[in-house]
DNA sequence: TTGGTATATCGGGAAATTCCGATATACCTT
DNA sequence: AAGGTATATCGGAATTTCCCGATATACCAA
């Protein structure tokens, strides 16, 4: 993954603040009936609830991430959760400490 | 230092490669007479002839690298000179343990 | 003081990003 | 099959970023 896009993908209010919210899905969203948040992650319609923005916006949002390689996506029915993606937020740590 | 600007100033390939460029300066760029690497840094002139970028562009964008503490600036006669701020991308690194 | 060099700032055209509403797609239920 | 819900994709207006050349400023040397 290029580094530029990584940086990109988190030059954005928004979207820094669903990586945040993604962190600790428990304290930043309502309970789940079918989905646990660790495994799982948090879908769509309530990321974007919490937002304010509008569904495409969002929609978009978490595929800019999702190329990123920042958080990844499950889709169960007719949602798709999304969780970190701790494999490339370690990545994002070793560029920082080895390229800059 | 807002956070999204930081994720900005990196969101370039310019940019990065500056920031890589003033790791280790020595590999980098050729010796100077005046000013050592290590606590002065290197000047605006060796860093545009690097680049290959227009000599207004390479200021603006260390300043916009300077803007979110990423690097710092010391004058010396006509010249300045610009290192890693290492307290910044410390900073950096923080950010990314703690709120994504 | 005059001229030369290094850097910063200004103004702007082209390209990219932001965020929207409309529409398409996928899946579920009946 | 038909209608409903969740998400993705499309087209676009407004804003921002990229990068330039021209110009301003700061400092130095003669």
């Amino acid at each position: 993954m290029d580094q530029v896009e990584i940086f990109k993908a988190l030059s954005n209010k928004t979207r820094l603040q669903i990586l945040g919210w993604l962190k600790e899905p428990e304290l930043n969203f309502p309970e789940q009936p079918n989905a646990d948040f660790e495994n799982v992650g948090v879908c769509v319609g309530q990321i974007q609830l919490k937002s304010g923005l509008s569904q495409s916006t969002i929609s978009e949002y978490l595929s800019i991430l999702q190329r990123a390689e920042l958080i990844s996506s499950t889709r169960v029915g007719q949602w798709t959760y999304y969780k970190r993606n701790k494999e490339g937020l370690e990545k994002l740590s070793e560029i920082i400490h080895k390229a800059l």
